[in-house]
DNA sequence: TGTACCGGTGTTACACTATAACGGTTTTTT
DNA sequence: AAAAAACCGTTATAGTGTAACACCGGTACA
């Protein structure tokens, strides 16, 4: 594990991760639909979490306001391609930080001001995975999550 | 990390289990109320993982069914006590497997059988918490799941 | 003996999260 | 060009979780 200073909870140019994540859509040759840029652009504007409907309000084109389904098709896929994780506590979205070499993403998110940094863990220390698997278990997705008040917060409380 | 062979995936003598957990409210001085009880022994029965409303519904106490609100408070005290653990992926319940040591539970969980086993990790394992720490954050839950398809439920299918 | 408090319960109503299903359109493949 | 697949718009509904308020029963304490 080398991530020792969580991207989200430090600055740094945003806007490196926005073209990582751009770039990696375009190398994987994914079909960027209109809902799906949208989504993708919006939760690509901070490391913080939106939940489908936070999302679903700010979406918009040409006027038009989309139903719930528009919101979560797109979602489920920007989730599938790995553009996209979903944060299980908060039932809400957030933009991959890492979408090159996101294998094992662990994540430790703020309840208060929702940013998410999300940590790549090698899989040799996922515990988890090994014993799952030593056991016969087939492994569809693993996640882990911290949640609590960054320091930031903290500050502000 | 010591656990090799996940104990909802082996045979074992379930009613040690039960008897774990009945004594561990019972040293920490709590309140198991009927409903509690009531909640705590449905989901004993098994190491399977049950929604609140899968739960609701098979919770009745002299011919009197509940409304949600009473699970809910029911499966919110003993999640606060440590009896009972949530399944974020699932949106269910589980009862907690050691209830003596549970510090640091992650959890194995079957999309088909939705049976759960619960591995302790050493915290000197969860690099999330250390990074976490590290950068002044206050922890307040953490979470480690693995989904997938149990041993069992490949030979089914 | 009262009375003030507190945790638990019953009840209603509602908020939030997510998906099924169907039909139409566009894009890709053959 | 035809067939298949993916995408989108729309309606309706399922699933999950909570706010709020009234009531009840115990208990602490004046």
């Amino acid at each position: 594990m080398k991530n020792t200073v969580p991207l989200a909870f430090s600055d740094h140019n945003h806007e490196k991760c926005r073209a990582a994540s751009i770039n990696a859509a375009y190398r994987q040759g994914l079909r960027l639909t209109k809902w799906r840029q949208l989504v993708l652009d919006l939760l690509l504007e901070d490391h913080r979490s939106m939940g489908a409907y936070e999302i679903l309000e700010k979406l918009e084109c040409h006027g038009v306001k989309p139903q719930p389904p528009t919101a979560y098709r797109a979602l489920e896929y920007l989730v599938e391609h790995g553009l996209v994780h979903r944060i299980e506590k908060q039932n809400a979205y957030v933009a991959c930080a890492r979408p090159d070499m996101c294998r094992n993403a662990g994540f430790i998110v703020c309840k208060t001001c929702r940013k998410v940094a999300e940590i790549e863990y090698a899989s040799s220390e996922a515990d988890l995975l090994h014993i799952a698997a030593e056991s016969g278990f087939e492994t569809k997705s693993a996640i882990m999550e911290v949640e609590g008040v960054c320091a930031d917060c903290q500050k502000s409380a």
